[in-house]
DNA sequence: TATTTACATCAACAAATGTTGATCTAAAGT
DNA sequence: ACTTTAGATCAACATTTGTTGATGTAAATA
């Protein structure tokens, strides 16, 4: 199932997606990327729709699997949020056009599966928040509204994905991951 | 040249956009709202892509009039932060619809608009950089990459758009901006 | 050797989409 | 009274787009 050209099919579809968007990716632009006639893609999904359920789901899984590993860690909430953004720099590091799905391609999901991401999405993001919570009931962190920090701290990461995929830019992702905890542990700390 | 029926145009379309996208919108979903003909969406721009353009680049000048208006101003480099956070935060709350295609919306200019717009966003984002690296300079702020430091703090703050825009959701934009600033500014202190 | 499997091509279609030209109406400006 | 202007309608177009069915081939598998 996992063949070679199987693999290249939806790494290209990615790199197109980011780049022009779902809507703006045509099966066509994704065949003559390949060098193959478009009707040989339905050898690889049955719709169009499907380049995007499957890695969309497939890395946000991969995502959620890793917070709740930190969740139910033992550390400190600061610790963990740490871990929170190593996980986050990591992931848009190895796999930039995935996270660039959970950034902006989930708007194209069906009716359904849309509900189905943001259902989940904000499901963890409430895993986030309780972590940032417990920081500040323990004094560790300053007591700023909790949803808005999450927020904020989320966000902060979410310029990565483009720059990761930029071919000229070459962030170091272990000095990146330094910085940003560094930026985002004092911005909440007391 | 500024009708009612003109600005509700823009309007509509520009939150049509926000939600479904720019490809992902079509002429007839806007006419459909308006309660109108496609043809006679044509009175009010000469084609699809002049709704992008003009949005656009009058969100984006307004935007960086705002920044230059800052830079020139006598205040220290934490001042001059606090303001364009404060900036940023007001324009977003006032115009959410408008700041989506700052954010999302110029993937679909041509290919000389964008360039352009590219040109014009890394101009300003350097003037950002400025500000903090003489906060640094000054000893004001702590030592982090400056360009990774400005992307962070403009980062923090791209989640707000979405979050204006939906009926649901009732941030007061002082208090929001308060907080923002204090994550910011502590993020990015010594 | 027979057959399944992965991948490829060609032709074609139905639907969706941006756009145009000709025409109309009612109000505003001169 | 005459003319311009903003807004609206209808029919029609050329493209683009996702998708299908029939078919072919070369390698792996049984």
């Amino acid at each position: 199932m996992a063949t070679d050209r199987r693999l290249q099919f939806f790494e290209e579809s990615l790199q197109l997606i980011h780049h022009q968007g779902y809507k703006g990716t045509t099966m066509r632009d994704i065949a003559t990327k390949l060098k193959c006639d478009v009707a040989n893609l339905y050898n690889f999904v049955k719709s169009k729709e499907e380049i995007l359920d499957i890695s969309l789901f497939r890395i946000n899984e991969e995502f959620h699997d890793g917070i709740d590993a930190i969740i139910e860690s033992k550390h400190t909430p600061v610790g963990k949020l740490r871990l929170i953004t190593q996980l986050y720099v990591r992931l848009t590091h190895e796999k930039p056009y995935e996270i660039s799905l959970l950034v902006n391609g989930w708007r194209h999901l069906s009716h359904q599966k849309k509900k189905k991401f943001l259902a989940e999405r904000t499901a963890y993001e409430k895993k986030v928040q309780r972590v940032i919570q417990e920081g500040m009931d323990a004094g560790e962190m300053k007591a700023l509204d909790p949803v808005l920090a999450t927020n904020m701290v989320l966000s902060a990461m979410r310029w990565l994905f483009d720059s990761f995929a930029d071919q000229k830019s070459d962030w170091n992702p272990v000095e990146v991951e330094r910085q940003i905890n560094e930026f985002v542990v004092s911005g909440l700390g007391v």
